[in-house]
DNA sequence: CCTACCGATCGGTAGG
DNA sequence: CCTACCGATCGGTAGG
């Protein structure tokens, strides 16, 4: 159980990044804002941090080592495409609902990371989605989802509607994670199946 | 009939500002790099424009009215909701379709405006998804769609998709615009239809 | 559309 | 974690 009081210095300062690059995007958030949040001077930030940069790969890498870990405990499951689909689905939702934050500068701002971790986080996400695609595919071929749909449309389609979540889901006013992961199955899988 | 070599100098300002605000994000771009995209000093830029934002604001801007126009189309006709609703996912993915870059940067950038501008951009946006809202809502209350969905999700949803449609979609190797929405439609439409 | 330039701010370092 | 500071770059202006 690690409460906000645990967390290590540098991890506050991790934790205080994400909350500016989200409301101001990376490249309009300065150091010195950042040592503002945290009531320090924006030298003192580089005793915790070796780089602005170094917090994005932070944001970004390790919310891509959470979703790649939710999907590998949905794919050892002994399940049917469509039942496969929907658990992947809560468990991406689960996933962002723990840090709505995180989640959105991992939407959002990854395009500033520098070479090569731009290209080895595209290359994460790309085999994220394939795997996503791959449950699309097999749901058409054994006759679970119609063979009409498109399938790069079906799984962007899917991938919009996950990645904005943390731009409109508010946890105080609306449903809960699992419950809306639910409803968001729901609605795709029953918009892709058969009658 | 609109050719490139009938844009003002504006216009090409504008346009190349949206393809480098969409490739690097607003607060990346400098002005020095649009310059240089046009051939011209950085300086010469303020011949034709005001300002950096202004450029944003065009583009912001106009796209929200095109949108507008679209759905006021939409609108006047008497159709079900569910069929009004496709028609209008259809007119946005048309209006989307006609420039990718300037959708991109509606989509991605408009938070670096100044107020008041961000906030009347964000009235207008409000009010757009709130009239989607009510096909949603009509839809239900005539028994179309389901009772059981969640209205905030499912508009949500129906935005996300729309939304990040400029991320991943190339005319030259995708399906054509009308043959996407109307796919598109049918794979959220039927997702909300009973039965 | 250019040259010349401005004040402000940027990410980051040295040294303590 | 601070003071002091650096070179680079920013959006933009003056004047032609």
């Amino acid at each position: 159980m690690e409460t906000v009081a645990n967390l290590t210095r540098k991890e506050q300062v991790i934790r205080s990044a994400a909350q500016l690059f989200r409301e101001k995007g990376y490249a309009a958030s300065s150091m010195r804002d950042l040592a503002q949040k945290l009531g320090i001077e924006a030298a003192s930030l580089y005793s915790h941090i070796k780089s602005k940069e170094e917090i994005l790969q932070s944001l970004c890498f390790d919310m891509a080592t959470e979703f790649r870990k939710s999907l590998e405990e949905v794919e050892k499951q002994k399940l049917s495409p469509s039942e496969r689909l929907r658990k992947g689905i809560i468990g991406h939702i689960q996933v962002m609902a723990k840090d709505l934050t995180a989640s959105a500068v991992f939407m959002n701002e990854h395009r500033h990371l520098s070479q090569p971790f731009l290209r080895d986080f595209l290359l994460l996400r790309i085999n994220y989605i394939n795997r996503f695609k791959s449950m699309i595919e097999d749901g058409i071929r054994t006759g679970q989802f119609k063979e009409s749909i498109d399938k790069k449309l079906a799984v962007m389609t899917l991938f919009s509607s996950l990645n904005w979540m943390p731009m409109w889901y508010d946890p105080k006013s609306d449903i809960d994670p699992t419950e809306l992961g639910q409803q968001l199955s729901d609605m795709l899988v029953n918009g892709l199946k058969k009658n």
